[in-house]
DNA sequence: CTCCTGCTGGTAACCGGTTACCTGATCGCT
DNA sequence: AGCGATCAGGTAACCGGTTACCAGCAGGAG
């Protein structure tokens, strides 16, 4: 109604008779002011549709800064899903999040941990694993001792945590062991000729999947193969490319595929439709992360509790957890004290074909 | 390395022996400075590790604010979809953006919206169609004044317009031209048993695109009937529920659905399926949006340009394009002069069925 | 050799809040 | 009635930047 242009906490005082002070205390809270001065400051701030500004504010008095999100990119469901459970968390303890896209440019990523520093972001949270290579640690190394100057908080979301005095904490999934499950899980379905659709050497991620692939296969019994481990992006069109380019290459020599994750999987499951081969008639498969396509694919897959995750990361940098032996799973990788590993499981879906005994 | 708590400006001035003001300007970058002394503060600036305070700075100059994008959840990839053109848009402006999720709680919408006042954002994007009422209306029509008084603009994507002199932009889809062309897909193949599945009295998305229907429908010579309109919300689940309790209800009387959106389709896809009905052999389906899931259910739908969306929507914001008879489509509601609407276009995959002659 | 001009860089006011410190008034006590 | 204790509320310093205004100094003109 009477909305004016930059009301400021002076023209409040003004308007009400009293001072910049009072009206301070009132709308802190905190302070005793009488009723009648207060009722004269809440009606000024009224008429005058007074907001406070948060930057001079945020200037003046420590007060709460934000919780900050990285990720590539919304799109992704993976990403998604963890995001929504650190907004969710954030709402929940009254904090301001907000949710920051990279592209998976590193560039990009690096501006907006800079900016996220000028904002004061009491918390950053990054998201999302990587090629880890001798700079990325450095500039891993170099943010968190930055954001940790600042006193704002660092935590790594299936990341691979970084040296022992490095100021970040660190959670994720346990990769290893659900790609184990179902590795067994095809195996005990009678497959033995597996492919594994996804090799992205020095991909934590991958790297950790495929680790939990192998050692099933050796439970087992059956031998590696090299043939059998294909490169692969993380995304629909890379699994797409990969499948097809392999069936193009010769009749399958496999009876099932584990693929790094269900957008690859969606990809894979396309290509062998292409190319005239049923799921799971002719082919098995199993994915990762049970995303959004599994559910429509019927896809069996493991299920990581994305939401936890990003629950879990919030209370981390709040401070709400202490990060050591308390809520789950075993240990990932290197067995800092500041690492956190959630559990996964697996979803049975229509995806895999029991094979009758040879 | 070197890192140390909280560094100010005058620090940094009094490392490198000049004044507050010099190094200002340095960091500014406009002002002409010496090279020697430029060097001298860079140099102080690097040592410290110094990061000039963004509230401070955006309490003392008048600097571009930020960019927030409010959607209900990031996990919705039409939501997901526009925030990534807002994000991608943005970064390519040089612009901080901010994705805020609501949940759809009008109350966290509320809260959110003043946290933006509060940090002085130069444009709010709401995306996302709402049942419109009198409250929405109001509580609306408010938000754009305040946010017009605190010089910040207002662009609503999908959503209905507000009054004449309300100072709020809005872009949208037509849905009601896409609604058009799938149902009239549908009949050209043959179908006159259409099911909507997806009404929605009073939402403005579903609205449209049941008017879309409608008038294919009575354009083709087929009457309406009230018993083809089924209510669904726009998710999975509700399309699931929808699907199935008609199916339970007695044995089909349309051959073919259309589905207020993709997700609606994917859940009665799979009711449809649980019920030994096939698609396309039994039942033909269309949806609407173009989301993930459609391609991986080899689902006809209509596309929508979800990144330009996002993009036109902060060069709206940013006062980039006047709204008015600019780029594209027809008008879909009130020919307001600051509405914008963007065109669509089918995507044919395999979820559809020609029927033979009669 | 002055005086003016142009350029560099310093001083201090200001952005809009918060809050330490202080004042003046009210109240209860002896 | 006189005293200190208590409490509401004002004054002004400060948070960390930006920038209007001014001063000092060098070089060129007269």
């Amino acid at each position: 109604m009477t909305a004016s242009n930059r009301v400021t906490i002076r023209d409040v005082a003004k308007r009400a008779g009293v001072s910049v002070a009072t009206v301070s205390r009132v709308l802190g809270g905190e302070y005793p002011v009488l009723a009648a001065t207060r009722n004269k400051v809440v009606r000024a701030v009224r008429e005058l549709d007074y907001v406070p500004n948060a930057h001079a504010r945020a200037l003046s008095a420590a007060r709460p800064g934000a919780i900050a999100i990285v990720v590539n990119s919304v799109a992704v469901p993976y990403y998604a899903l963890i995001a929504q459970g650190v907004e969710e968390q954030a709402a929940q303890e009254g904090r301001l999040s907000l949710i920051c896209t990279t592209g998976g440019d590193t560039g990009r990523e690096l501006s907006i941990v800079r900016l996220l520093r000028e904002q004061r972001a009491e918390a950053v949270i990054l998201v999302g694993s990587v090629v880890v290579d001798d700079e990325y640690r450095e500039r891993m190394t170099e943010y968190a001792h930055a954001l940790a100057a600042a006193g704002s908080r660092l935590v790594l979301c299936g990341r691979p945590p970084l040296g022992e005095g490095v100021p970040a904490l660190v959670v994720g999934f346990d990769n290893t062991g659900g790609a184990h499950a179902v590795t067994a899980h095809l195996l005990s379905a009678g497959h033995r000729r597996i492919l594994y659709l996804g090799l992205r050497p020095g991909h934590t991620t991958s790297d950790s999947r495929v680790a939990g692939y192998r050692a099933a296969l050796a439970e087992h019994g059956v031998p590696a193969d090299p043939d059998l481990e294909v490169e692969a992006e993380f995304d629909r069109e890379a699994g797409y490319a990969a499948m097809r380019r392999r069936l193009a290459a010769g009749p399958p020599s496999f009876t099932a595929v584990f693929a790094g994750n269900d957008l690859v999987a969606a990809g894979a499951i396309q290509a062998l439709r292409e190319h005239g081969l049923r799921v799971p008639d002719d082919i098995s498969i199993v994915g990762y992360d049970d995303v959004p396509p599994a559910q429509d694919l019927d896809l069996t897959t493991v299920h990581l509790p994305h939401d936890e995750l990003g629950r879990t990361a919030v209370r981390l940098a709040l401070g709400r957890l202490t990060p050591g032996p308390p809520s789950s799973g075993p240990m990932d990788g290197a067995g800092s004290a500041r690492v956190l590993t959630l559990g996964t499981h697996i979803v049975v879906r229509g995806s895999v074909r029991r094979l009758g005994p040879r």
